[in-house]
DNA sequence: TGTATTTTCGAACGAACGTTCGACAAGTAA
DNA sequence: TTACTTGTCGAACGTTCGTTCGAAAATACA
């Protein structure tokens, strides 16, 4: 097994690397289209070779669904630690997923356009991080009801529109001429906000989204 | 080449039969994940007989999704036909949109989610009636943008959002527990419209749907 | 240094792929 | 009957697929 190096700015685990390749190919020919000899030439190493580092192909696929998944899940549970207000966490869930789906294209289209590809233990497995992102987006959804804001309406169709909206995105978007993650959040999470807001209800608005150090933006207060 | 027959009900097109066989391979393994043999054997006509009806692979979803587009995209044209408010326009297109995609799910999901499979001449045909499609949603929104309906907003972002909205669910739709087209329609058009109205502005409610002899759901008023 | 472990890969495996070819049966027209 | 078109298919073509094996090369440790 490859050992995890000390250095892991400069001399990336080979296992990455080949993740990192094989996310790219995927994303241009589809997981059925793509050989693993296609991955091989790619990241430059042989056919043979790529079989220290992966069992197969489809753990190729699992690893980076799995990953993709349990990061984006892991930075919104962080996002929503500090937050109380349904609409606001409702925000940070669509800012949350914009940012990562539009600095991590490639990935997120594999997670998104090879959702039928894995069979087996490894589906399963991804399926249940999917369902628990679900699970929290429709928690929120519920809050959001059950304060009044959101109006009576079937919350599974509300929930997975969004993720519709959200997820659709890698089809169209190009970042030359389309908006960024944030000014994209912003416009998304408006449109589903007042979508579904309670008649005759006001929309709490918040402050352009800022900056921190990090580059994560933050929408309408400092950042702790 | 084959002769249409003269009772299309009774003795089916040989060449429309294999395509709507290949149009359910395709739809559960994939286009690259589907292979000519599958449909074969799905259709019951040898592997070498396939070819008597059709050119290759690719002329097969060429097919199936220039079908597909062009059906849906004439029905919009023929309900728009008769309507001049932008809203109910916009209201049609949900409906149109829905109600094929729900009674032809293997095909729409075919369309949607192999839309980078086809090369050369073949995807540039079916990308113009892509466009065409499109173009028409986009010239509604803007119509709305111009009666002041909308508020103002990335027109591109919100038609493809809406577009997003609707395609997603092949994804997530079960027929035996999510609503039906109609519902549906109603429901997506509205957090669409509530969501991309302007600031103050009511949202004109019509009547719910009703179901006319031939089945098509009719928004508001009696049909013709 | 020598020895053990880790890493690399050329070559090959059997299977499956899209497509073609030539034969052959069935139907039509003379 | 003969001659021609239409429909059907077994067998094979050459290619590519995912994966494996065994032997080297590189590295680490004594």
């Amino acid at each position: 097994m490859p050992k995890t190096r000390n250095h892991p700015r400069v001399s990336l685990s080979k296992q990455q690397l080949i993740l990192r390749h094989a996310a790219q190919v995927f994303c241009e020919k589809g997981y059925e289209g793509a050989s693993i000899r296609d991955i091989s030439r790619s990241s430059g190493i042989s056919l043979a070779g790529m079989y220290y580092y992966i069992k197969s192909k489809q753990e190729l696929l699992y690893l980076i669904q799995l990953f993709t998944f349990k990061t984006i899940v892991a930075r919104l549970e962080k996002r929503l630690k500090g937050l109380s207000d349904p609409v606001e966490k409702l925000r940070a869930l669509v800012q949350n997923h914009l940012d990562y789906f539009l600095r991590h294209p490639v990935e997120m289209k594999v997670l998104t356009h090879e959702d039928e590809a894995l069979e087996g233990e490894y589906r399963k497995e991804v399926l249940e991080i999917k369902r628990r992102y679900y699970s929290i987006a429709l928690g929120i959804f519920e809050e959001m009801r059950k304060s009044g804001i959101a109006r009576r309406m079937n919350s599974r169709v509300a929930v997975l529109s969004l993720f519709g909206m959200m997820n659709w995105i890698h089809t169209w978007h190009r970042p030359e001429t389309d908006p960024q993650a944030d000014s994209l959040a912003e416009t998304i999470a408006g449109m589903f906000l007042h979508g579904v807001i309670a008649e005759g209800r006001e929309m709490p608005e918040l402050k352009p989204a800022r900056v921190t150090r990090n580059g994560i933006e933050v929408a309408g207060r400092a950042a702790g």
